[in-house]
DNA sequence: GTACATATACTCGTCTGCAAGTAATCGCAT
DNA sequence: ATGCGATTACTTGCAGACGAGTATATGTAC
């Protein structure tokens, strides 16, 4: 199905896409990069940039144009973007636009363990969270309206979806509030019974224990 | 800020979260975890399991109760969670919770590379990709619904989140496909020309070579 | 009863990611 | 002119992730 990439960090993608526009040496690719605000998008790291630059040399995605050492600096490696490079940016965004995968946000591993806080706590802390994310948001429409007076908006689309998906996760942790504080949140007592006294009532252990899938 | 957890491998959570109900060997560790339908909430890898648990092992957070051989088997090493171990899992808890991190989902790197496909192709994929998640989305709520009736919400509020978020993926998607498909979506003759012309607009090529920030 | 698939339970070795280190040059204040 | 912090531009080395391999046990179909 969705066959394995040579080079699979996405860092990868972010150079071809930097590399279409003209030939650069890995510095300037990260700096461009970062300019352009895709450091956004993807982890620029130092240590991976050459890495997966030296990778996707040999898998021929690029080629060196000229390798220059001016006086006694280190030495720049100035690469171009190859047609089999190319053909890869083009296969991999479409890829990437068209097929959902699982994506394992750490919001999630963290709800997968809400019981073994206090319910008291939970919402302390998911409220915390939900002030954060407002602040975030607030400050992400703003730039986002300022960008979008000088940069087209087909290059703004990426921070589009993203205020998108992170207003529905703060209109999600607003309506979990609300059931939390108002108490209608159903097993809300047993949850804090366990916690207080410690008691695991017994349909949970029994739960705990079932191993058959559930599927 | 956030201390650099010794183990940072999500994957360590879940051993935790499992642990914590009682001692068990790596492999039934595994299993546990995906009849619970942990493996939704992050990798569970063969190879990163033994790493993990021998990390978590040398940092005191989980420790062997006994090394069985049952006849001539490979060697099954139980463990037990300990103090400084479930110490863990409640303060990473508490961190997963309560701070929002920036994620990078990839449909978001391939938005950023977004103008490289033509713009009838952009919006064929991009419906393509709605059909695959409303898909997802109904078979997703239905087991949601069958789970609903033998667990309690609380053990399946990741499930709930996730829900609510690939909806607003949706929803988005939906709105941007109306714009494409309406052509509505502004400078879409631009993207257009683009690919059929191979002629770059003088204001994009200029845009491309500013390498100031524009934060 | 024996062959063959499936489940159990790890181990090994490679490849990747990346923090930290290195080392030259540039700007600029003193 | 001289120190020194920032910038440029990579290199190194190690820890972590994980696919693939290994070896036994158990079920089951004939």
């Amino acid at each position: 199905m969705a066959k394995r990439r040579k080079v699979s960090n996405l860092l990868a993608l972010a150079v071809l896409s930097a590399l279409a526009q003209r030939a650069m040496h890995p510095y300037e690719i990260a700096t461009t990069l970062r300019a352009w605000g895709k450091d956004q998008d993807m982890q620029i790291k130092w240590g991976s940039l050459y890495t997966v630059i030296r990778n996707m040399d040999k898998h021929g995605m690029i080629a060196a144009v000229q390798s220059s050492r001016e006086g006694r600096r280190p030495e720049r490696t100035v690469y171009r973007i190859t047609d089999s490079g190319r053909a890869e940016l083009v296969d991999w965004a479409r890829e990437l636009v068209s097929t959902p995968m699982p994506e394992q946000p750490r919001f999630r591993a963290g709800l997968s363990v809400l019981a073994v806080l206090h319910p008291d706590e939970a919402t302390r802390l998911l409220r915390r969270r939900l002030d954060l994310l407002e602040d975030n948001l607030t400050a992400a429409r703003d730039a986002l309206a300022q960008h979008t007076r000088h940069i087209p908006r087909l290059f703004l689309v990426e921070s589009e979806y993203d205020l998108a998906v992170q207003e529905a996760e703060a209109a999600w942790i607003r309506s979990l509030l609300a059931e939390l504080t108002s108490g209608s949140y159903p097993g809300l007592d047993v949850w804090r019974a366990f916690h207080e006294t410690g008691e695991m009532p017994a349909e949970l252990t029994e739960l705990a224990e079932r191993t058959s899938s559930t599927e």
